[in-house]
DNA sequence: TTAAGTAAGACTCTTTTAGTCTGGTATTAT
DNA sequence: ATAATACCAGACTAAAAGAGTCTTACTTAA
């Protein structure tokens, strides 16, 4: 519950990565998924997935790998997670499917504190930069 | 990811009820998953997590049912969600279970700011009182 | 042309969450 | 007393999400 997903830590790991240990060189996905001893192929699609959402540049063919595809001051963890998740993820159901998935819906006593709690979080991971992250 | 519990949910939403709809008669569990449409064992598992955390009294027997412990004021999201937990939960198991669960750890580039995250996390939602989720 | 790299999606295994069931205890109206 | 009503407690099951694996294909430097 409250929790990030492993695809999340794996992306913010590769991306501090890339902003601080290989910042003058592009690096593999074999490279980080060794050094910090985590799954290749799971952290493979994560960094696919951040290079469609061009937060980082893939380099094809042999000597290939990533880079930033921008400047650590400028990508936060929120635009990571909104990479990785496809948007950013809502702490009940009502507020990342919409109204109608709720049964509760017009009895429900609780939707606008914690739409206040929601705001305030993502607020929260949009504030933290890459470049932050030392 | 990121997601509140429906346990959670269904504890908010009980707290809520009583400090508001029925502020003036102790009301059943049945009463609250009648009026949400939420299943009624679960919700009477939360209700009895609350009770021994003293968030709110049960009242035994015929005509019995629960009420809440202590003011809306006093009660915080925060509390709501420690009480069915156990504790506050960590948006990565090193701050749920404790840095030796982390195989990544002595290379881990990403605990000191997702720490921040944490604490401003638990910040939010101890601000949050029930008195003002109205 | 081959080795080293990314791309993409299907598949499986595990863990967590949600929900159910069963048998109990306490209190009170009758 | 006794029966009805409500809480208590824990085992059990089902469903959903998360993590990880496997296979095949594409790209490019040497």
């Amino acid at each position: 519950m409250l929790k990030l997903s492993k695809k999340i830590e794996y992306g913010l790991i590769a991306v501090r990565h890339m902003a601080v240990d290989s910042a003058n060189h592009i690096c593999t996905a074999k490279e980080i998924s060794d050094k910090y001893k985590i799954s290749y192929e799971l952290l493979a699609k994560v960094l696919q997935k951040l290079t469609k959402e061009k937060i980082i540049i893939s380099h094809q063919g042999m000597n290939g790998g990533y880079s930033l595809a921008k400047n650590a001051e400028e990508i936060t963890v929120s635009h990571i997670i909104t990479a990785i998740e496809g948007k950013f993820p809502g702490i009940v159901e009502c507020f990342s499917e919409g109204p109608e998935s709720c049964c509760i819906s017009e009895n429900c006593n609780i939707k606008n504190p914690l739409g206040k709690i929601q705001t305030n979080l993502e607020r929260t991971f949009q504030t933290m930069k890459v470049s932050e992250m030392v």
